[in-house]
DNA sequence: GTAACATTTGAACAACTGTGCAAATGAGGT
DNA sequence: ACCTCATTTGCACAGTTGTTCAAATGTTAC
């Protein structure tokens, strides 16, 4: 797909540009509403803390005040993250007594994890 | 690896958990700087306008007002979201007289972008 | 030199985000 | 009934973020 056209190359002034093309564009733009989503996962895994759980929880199926003790932080801030990773569906939890056991939800996490780990090495 | 001890499993008081794997998972957790790297690469995935320029890069290579045509933005925020993308090396330019020309500068940005949709679609 | 244009940069502002505190909820034991 | 403990939730506040505006930088043409 082409968005501008070559006779603008040595321009910008927006009257050169092929409106129909960038209008093609823009509308695919608003037509695939994943983008909000895609943007809203990746930024769900773009914090420290966050990634921190699901890397824990890669390990190991742990309670809430146990990853409140080994990242450091207090129960609650813990447990508003894990709201947060729930509601995207990325972890998963099962009670028992009072206990809440939390583990990972989905197996493309690992996979974008490890992706994602893929490009700092570079 | 096994950060709590069995024995734990039905009590959260910190006394029980068992302190020397709490430590050794801290200390697991601290030396691996690449959790902040990782959680910036995210993050910086995490927003609906660069996503959308990573997109558009993805199919053309294009100039900084270029990208914003097509956002419906200003070419000033284009530029800093163009930088804050430049800094983890996720875009490259090329300079032709006045102009810039944007392209992705790496190849598992699109994986990463695919793996995120593969999530999304579940 | 000046003028025009694309891009970058800094500042300011509103909007959002992560955390801790305190109160509420829920679940087991006595 | 009560008490205890794990978890959740609402609130407040500091810190961060994305955008726009205006000024600065850099490049081409005259």
């Amino acid at each position: 797909m082409v968005i501008r056209d070559k006779i603008a190359a040595d321009t910008c002034d927006v009257y050169f540009v092929d409106e129909n093309k960038v209008g093609a564009v823009q509308k695919l733009l608003e037509s695939i509403v994943v983008f909000s989503e895609l943007a809203e996962l990746f930024k769900v895994l773009g914090d420290p803390t966050r990634i921190k759980i699901i890397y824990i929880l890669s390990v190991e199926e742990l309670c809430v005040c146990d990853i409140a003790g080994v990242l450091g932080l207090s129960v609650s801030a813990v447990s508003h993250q894990l709201r947060t990773l729930r509601n995207l569906k990325l972890v998963k939890f099962r009670r028992e007594g009072k206990m809440a056991y939390y583990s990972l939800d989905d197996a493309h996490i690992s996979q974008l994890f490890n992706q994602g780990l893929e490009h700092i090495k570079e």
